[in-house]
RNA sequence: GCCACCGUAGCUCAGUGGUAGAGCUCUCGAUUCGUAAUCGAGCGGUCGUCGGUUCAAAUCCGACCGGUGGCUCCA
């Protein structure tokens, strides 16, 4: 006779069934619909295929297309059979690993021939046979000689294999011609792919080691519905839509040239004011704050970043040393800075410090230079020549809090209060290989999380992330399309302090080693204006715009108006460009409408005579709005000082 | 740095071995216009660079430079 096993589904019923009842036939009980929407089951809190026999008491959920877990399963059963279809199309493909991925899956093959892009369509082709043909996944527990036979000609299969252990269950999915060491889950067969794109190929280190041989990947995406589908490959395509690289061409605001290398960046006017806005006021603020501003050298003496212990640990990433200047020994050599933390100590150092004088906050919007590997580089994400909006604090360690407090005040008011960004934090705690003693780690460690706490914030923890010199907190903004970009960091250092024998005297009149932090609220200004760029799709909020007003007469007889109209516009400090180009006043309101202008400033007779003008905003259609100049001058003024987001 | 793909006018792109093209931009002329493209003319390219194959190369091959998508790295 069967042992019963009693079932706690999510409504909290239950069920009793024998064991080795399956999810399915579980499923089937509870009603038809339900089996047949059914994808995978929870079971005891993990997500398993439906076909896998129940063996104990155990809450059980069916999971639907509804569930977000069994998006990851369909989208890792997408990835079984986009390597079904590789194997039938390259017989000799060897498989790598294939999961799902936050926005889709991938496969890595070993595959003679790399692919090319004409492949995509053949291979997406041929897994839609794959899918017609419906194939059942079937889940089997085999022993390792058993699956050392069925991998016999798949080297990276065997490799995976000899590094499970005795106690791990080796299972081994079928999908009709398709073998695959895989833990699973799946959903019932490969008919309920219905709605997928491969997306692109590209090569990737076999388990993401330099060092081993380059597979090569393809990526693609599923869903349950050809709604969600299409409306991801729409998302995909409004982000490429505000490309901050094709913006900045078309809106004029940078440019990246041969002539001057790779990840250096050139600011025409219109990207300069947008730069100048931003140091503006993360300059403003941190004086308001307690700040210093500090300026130091491009360029130092090579033996400094010796003495920082940058070189030769930072090495790869600095540009080579340059000859000593005229009349110094040979063997001196400068560096152009890459980071600016050791000149900022030099600055802590160059006289006595007391503990009145702590914390010293030192900040300079500086440039550095990181020779980033070639590959790497990427619009204004990822540069070579980088402005960041440096500061450190040195501080004692019970101030340690408060500052940590400050910089995430700091930090919202800049993303949150000025930009309107969401943004999401992590603490960052000891990695393995640390430098400082247990008690200190811990104590800062709380210390962070303390301050975290007291700004009422949420945060996620990256437990072991943090670097060898400190815990730190790193913050991820999400942008108007939902994507997340790393910017602001804030970190803890125990290591340069003594590197450079940092001191201060303490009331008790003996010398005490300070603590620094590092951060930078933009991260880097190319990065943020990257960001701003595609966050605001080129359409800056006026206080942040290159152009504020374009001026604009509707015929000959206005040109002089509206000159005055504009000169009065630039005195009073408003960005106002006159657009009298001898073209219809149509032509001219669509060029300021795709150069983003926020305002438009339309003078025809009647403005002229009534001491008025015609204002037409940004994306608001032909509704104008007829306002006396100064009237408007005023408005705008105002919207500029309070740096309104809108429009 | 590694793998793949790409590189034709300022921009977007067409041109698969036989004398370099279009639209936009720009300049000039006409038009003087009331809220997203007026008409016409003109300027503009040793087809990324160097080398090779060929009677002949934008086109085929190689190297290099630059870009794109990833990998590694990372602000």
């Amino acid at each position: 006779m069967t042992r019963e096993i009693r079932l706690i589904l999510p409504d909290r019923s239950e069920r009793t069934v024998p064991a080795g009842t399956t999810a399915r036939e579980v499923a089937q009980q509870i009603g038809p619909r339900l089996a047949k929407a059914a994808i995978a089951a929870r079971v005891d809190g993990e997500v398993r295929d439906l076909s896998r026999p129940l063996v104990a008491d155990a809450p059980l959920e069916i999971l639907t297309e509804e569930s977000p877990d069994a998006l990851w399963v369909l989208r890792h059963s997408g990835a079984h059979v986009l390597a079904t279809a590789v194997r039938q199309l390259f017989p000799q493909a060897q498989i790598g690993f294939g999961p799902p991925i936050d926005d889709g899956f991938y496969y890595d093959f070993d595959v003679g021939r790399p692919f090319t892009p004409e492949d995509l369509p053949r291979i997406e082709e041929r897994m839609r046979e794959v899918v017609k043909a419906d194939f059942p996944f079937v889940r089997d527990e085999v022993d390792r000689e058993e699956a050392r036979r069925r991998f016999k000609d798949d080297p990276l299969k065997l490799e995976r294999l000899e590094e499970l252990g005795d106690d791990d269950v080796i299972s081994v999915y079928t999908d009709g011609p398709f073998v695959d060491l895989c833990r699973g889950p799946h959903v019932p067969s490969t008919g309920r792919l219905k709605h997928f794109k491969l997306l692109h190929a590209a090569g990737a280190y076999w388990r993401g080691d330099s060092r081993r041989q380059m597979l090569q990947r393809i990526y693609g995406t599923a869903y349950f519905t050809k709604d969600a589908l299409e409306a991801d490959l729409r998302r995909r395509e409004e982000a490429e839509k505000r490309d901050h690289r094709t913006l900045g061409r078309q809106l004029d605001l940078f440019s990246i040239q041969e002539d001057v290398g790779p990840g250096l960046i050139l600011w025409h006017p219109k990207g300069a004011v947008i730069q100048f806005q931003l140091r503006r006021l993360i300059e403003d603020e941190v004086l308001k704050r307690g700040y210093d501003l500090v300026y130091t050298p491009h360029v130092t003496r090579e033996q400094l970043f010796r003495r920082s212990g940058h070189l030769p640990w930072y090495e790869h990433n600095q540009y080579p040393a340059m000859a000593a200047a005229a009349g110094e020994a040979e063997e001196v050599r400068y560096r152009v800075k890459p980071m600016n933390c050791p000149l900022h100590i030099l600055v802590y150092a160059s006289r006595q410090r007391s503990y009145r004088d702590l914390p010293l906050r030192l900040a300079e919007v500086a440039n550095v230079y990181r020779n980033e590997l070639s590959g790497t580089l990427h619009g204004l994400l990822r540069v070579r020549g980088l402005t960041m909006d440096d500061a450190h604090i040195f501080c004692r360690e019970d101030q340690i809090e408060d500052e940590i407090f400050g910089m995430l005040d700091l930090t919202d008011f800049i993303l949150g209060k000025v930009f309107g960004l969401q943004y999401r934090l992590d603490l960052a705690t000891r990695p393995e290989k640390k430098l400082g003693s247990d008690e200190q780690w811990a104590a800062a460690e709380q210390a962070l999380s303390r301050a975290l706490e007291r700004r009422g914030l949420t945060y996620g923890l990256d437990v072991g992330g943090g670097a060898f010199y400190g815990p730190k907190i790193d913050v991820k903004v999400r942008d108007a399309i939902g994507r997340e970009w790393q910017g602001t960091t804030l970190q803890l250092d125990y290591e340069l302090p003594e590197r450079f024998q940092l001191e201060y005297t303490g009331t008790d009149n003996r010398p005490h080693r300070p603590v620094m932090m590092h951060r930078a609220i933009f991260g880097t200004i190319e990065r943020f204006v990257g960001l701003l760029i595609e966050h605001f799709a080129g359409a800056f909020p006026l206080w942040l715009s290159p152009e504020q007003v374009r001026v604009l007469p509707i015929a000959e007889g206005q040109v002089e108006a509206a000159r005055r109209l504009h000169e009065r516009l630039r005195a009073a400090g408003i960005r106002s460009v006159l657009d009298d180009r001898n073209d219809t006043l149509n032509y001219r309101i669509r060029d300021a409408e795709l150069m983003k202008a926020p305002y438009m400033a339309v003078v025809g007779q009647r403005e002229v005579e009534q001491g008025t003008v015609a204002v037409r905003v940004r994306g608001a259609g032909k509704k104008q709005d007829i306002v006396p100049v100064a009237e408007f001058i005023e408005r705008l003024r105002a919207a500029i000082a309070s740096r309104a987001l809108e429009p």
